[in-house]
DNA sequence: TCCAAGTGTAAGCACGTGCTTACATAGAGC
DNA sequence: GCTCTATGTAAGCACGTGCTTACACTTGGA
């Protein structure tokens, strides 16, 4: 991801950069609370003190790294790609380190704290929007909404539960059963051919 | 939904009710590490240390509550009527008293510890194989786990995250929507007519 | 009546947490 | 070389947490 520089001893921006990408994998591996300041900090490399001087909070970081990643991958897929995308991304996000962590920060975090809770809404709202405008239905919004449920709580209960037969099920299968049911919902939701070679 | 006794001075089957009681409510309202020992204690009406003594720790606590709460339900309804009631258990569990808590409390708490995960997947397992029953498809075990995940996506998103429209949507335009699509992806489960009267 | 078991309580221990403060050190500009 | 600011660090504060301990009161049976 980040091109290893020759080590600038003193680089704020750096050490910045490194407390962002400790937080962000330890928030998805141990949700907001049971992350500690002490823990992100050490896994950067850097005082814990660097943490509050450069965001502030635990919750400011927090916010920081979920709208980052979160926002990443709304503005880099296509509309009729997001359900897709997003799925995808989150059904690998278990196995190795793919896959975007974000969400599954968020999930691993909701019952926290209210803030926590907000930040995700914000996230939410926008892919729901971009979801509802492959729809032409009268309630698309509510739709979106559902659609949007059933992939939070897929991950929900694959990636933090770990619920079998779902946890170890090829993500091609639950691609094409969920696509699938989500397209009827939707109605005129296009989905898309296997996707381009990246 | 407890009869108010005539307040026997000393009795250890009601204060250890109470407790129940007030843990089920406290977990539901703020999840299991928000929902602090001594908050459940007061609540109930009793010491803090009554709660060790009669459930070990806080933990032992929450798996009792979640596990009378749900086996009730999964107990009390008939599989083919399980989806709609725990669907619409959960979009009542929000105004009023209604509902479900358990289902909630156990949403607000799934990214606290593993033990809680770990309790929660006994009881998907069950509420999973009840609802596997109802197709006869190859893969109706994950088909079921995927119609499960949708339900707990829609209550993290309804009452935890509590995205609008659907956190304010009409609970029987949500049901025609999820249950219609379920049915389709489980084929052959055979949705009920209006519930009877109460 | 008296004792033992059952039930309840006040106080505190040990620990982990987010966050702050006082201080060290490096590097740029003069 | 000197200073001044940016960057980094060690230590600790204040607080909330789960849980324990030592003690008081009630009750029922002998």
């Amino acid at each position: 991801m980040v091109e290893i520089q020759p080590k600038r001893p003193r680089d704020a921006q750096a050490t910045r950069q490194a407390l962002l990408d400790a937080a962000a994998a330890l928030f998805a591996e141990r949700g907001f609370e049971r992350a500690t300041v002490r823990d992100i900090a050490a896994r950067a490399g850097v005082n814990q003190a660097l943490l509050f001087r450069y965001f502030g909070s635990k919750k400011a970081l927090f916010g920081e790294v979920l709208e980052r990643n979160g926002r990443e991958q709304l503005k880099a897929t296509a509309p009729e790609s997001l359900l897709e995308a997003a799925l995808r991304g989150m059904l690998l996000a278990d196995d190795g380190r793919l896959g975007d962590r974000s969400l599954e920060a968020f999930l691993r975090s909701t019952g926290g704290s209210d803030e926590v809770a907000a930040t995700g809404r914000l996230l939410g709202d926008e892919y729901a929007r971009v979801l509802a405008g492959l729809s032409d239905r009268q309630d698309s919004d509510l739709r979106a909404d559902l659609v949007l449920s059933w992939l939070l709580g897929i991950g929900l209960m694959r990636v933090v539960v770990g619920k079998e037969p779902l946890a170890s099920a090829d993500p091609d299968e639950i691609c094409e059963l969920v696509l699938g049911a989500a397209r009827t919902l939707l109605e005129g939701l296009a989905v898309p051919v296997p996707p381009p070679a990246p």
